[in-house]
DNA sequence: GATGAATGAGGCTTCATTCAT
DNA sequence: CATGAATGAAGCCTCATTCAT
């Protein structure tokens, strides 16, 4: 007879052991994003992940690296899969345009990832080695995937022919404030607006403003 | 009895007596901008002022009062000026808003209160009801603002028809973004965009895309 | 009549604000050797000098801080109370050796100063600049003191030739240990023994053995 | 049936069993030695054992006990064999007098357990039980072997006539001070002393000051 | 027996706030 | 009015101890 085979699963306290760290992060990131670094306690965030105070020193160093890694790791998937399909579509650049930008609100806009913009604007004062990364990393990477995209556009003769770095940045501006308003004012709104309505004024009113007077000419 | 020469306009002392608030402001919001609201130490924003921390008591009724006023007393002139502004300008809509954008540029944007928004949007979830006061004084009122400039330039067929209000809060975007930006990331950047270029493709952006399709040619 | 002098001694407050430093220099030495440096809770010296525990940080940096400045302010005047001793004593060495002795004692010794060695002896390993500082400004120059004595002997023909450096650092030991002994074992002690009794003993042990055979008789 | 064959002396890890207590003993020793006992981590004599923090404390009730388990081990042996040396020594008292001082410092004072004497320095106040151990069969023992060796000699007419008790005290400082100075300040050395130089010294001063005015001398 | 993940009490340190001068 | 010494609550972090595996 065979022994019972050693290698059982896991035990239950192996299992929590690995999923650790990343409850440690959700919880974390929740209470970051609602209350800023300073005014969130270790305490707190220990409570909300089902653990005591010393254990989240098994997993993170401190505060400060508790704080990084709930950045590094939020945000750099997202980017990475717009990235991609960026590279891969075939088809008109105005659709490729819709495609980005719902998918970073599907993404990211619509989670709790979305309450990363407003940390690092935050507190990019008190973790600038955090910001030079966030800003390397995650901003200069998006807006030259929006770059790219404005660029194939012009290209590709589907957009008129404009400054390209500003206009991507200012391009941004609107998705950023949708993510920074559902963690700031949202609460206080009588009457919120629909993602929906608001994405869809926004893609309508660049699309236009992007394809240009076409004096007659750019369709042909 | 004290000869009256002595009543000389007014002593140093009296005039920075009365200057006291408004310098503690001053530095408390160069503080709190630069660093949140938490990591701002009182005896800094004193010292900065060149007062005593006992001092800022004497004007303020605590950290939380200090930080109020700030907010409170920052704003909301430059949002006055702009009501004005646009209720008397005669001409184009979209020169107007034009001049609006430039206007809050040069008003705000610029200079330090272009961080109000940033601890606005940080310290909204500590700061419930300093959050709704802001939202419905100045954010309110700036979305009105610009979808009163949209809706004239409906109105008067400068601009084609679309979904007002969500079009608004899109075109605040990227007003909001190059004001969070010199207060986060600008640092980081090896080569700065100018305001000038950057405000220049914004307009350009919205402004085709607010005149749309122009199906015979609405330019004039 | 004279306006009452405004240059009143001092207030309260300034005149304890002098004393703070000392206070709680004193309340810290206390407490450090009866406990050591872990043991020992700043809320127990504060409270022992009669302060708050935030007072202790506006005159010491932190507990290493304070610490540190426990041992430097403590010893360095009574090791140069000796050398002034040496240098100007027109004596008989062996009378010398008996004032220096005498003077270490009732400088040091017999008060709370002995507590440093042991203080030094146990956090040697905890603070190795610490060490290194009482090392060169406190070790070497009694080892050299009590050299110079020795030397002087010799060469005044009062005592036998010998290996000088080890015979000084070993006619330290005896002193040492009563230091070390008055906060270690002397509580647990039946039958304490008198400071006076060991001394004598002490000496005429070292005067004989320094003075040494003398062949043809240098009692005198 | 397991052939026998299999009952070699013992497994490896069988032996490792039965050290374990040893090993955690020798680990505890150098890193109390080294940094006192409050800063000493049980993690960290652990791992210098070889084994996990748990299984420490299937050997010690805790730290306490640890302790005390590391000072009651290690002197005891040494005095007993010192003991026995004065008791059945038939030669010289000057002669014995070296061998038990050379004989402290090749079983103690050269290796790890000269630091227990500062252990029980720096800790006798927070271990008043130890210490009263400690005094009773340390150093009462250690005291009543040295003053046996000065009543043998004076007996037999080999010493002086002095007080014995506070003279036995005495020698005891330079053999204490070499083995505190090894664990403190040696390491700040920059030309550290040999222990044999150091030792010839120290015999050769009491020697002499244990010998007295010599014979044609000081007796008359 | 052995492990090491988890706990939580305890201590250092900071800083908003008070108040005697 | 202005000062700044003093306070003490609050939070980060460490580490001895426990216990499920």
């Amino acid at each position: 007879m065979k022994p019972a085979v050693k290698r059982r699963s896991k035990s239950r306290r192996e299992r929590r052991k690995e999923s650790r760290p990343s409850e440690l992060l959700a919880a974390a990131l929740e209470l970051f994003v609602e209350r800023g670094f300073a005014a969130t306690r270790l305490d707190d965030v220990a409570a909300r992940a089902g653990v005591s105070k010393g254990t989240l020193y098994l997993y993170f160093a401190g505060k400060d690296d508790l704080f990084k890694a709930v950045v590094r790791g939020g945000i750099l998937p997202a980017i990475a899969n717009a990235e991609t399909l960026v590279r891969e579509f075939p088809g008109g650049s105005g659709e490729l345009l819709r495609l980005v930008v719902s998918g970073m609100w599907s993404n990211v806009g619509s989670n709790l990832l979305s309450g990363i913009p407003k940390l690092m604007i935050a507190e990019s004062g008190n973790f600038p080695d955090l910001a030079r990364f966030y800003y390397q990393e995650v901003i200069q990477r998006g807006l030259a995937l929006m770059a790219g995209i404005l660029k194939r556009g012009i290209q590709r003769g589907e957009f008129r022919t404009f400054d390209v770095d500003p206009t991507a940045r200012a391009m941004m501006g609107p998705l950023l404030l949708m993510m920074l308003w559902r963690h700031s004012f949202q609460k206080h709104e009588s009457d919120p607006l629909s993602a929906e309505r608001y994405l869809d004024s926004y893609l309508a009113l660049v699309l236009e403003g992007l394809r240009g007077p076409t004096p007659g000419g750019a369709v042909g």
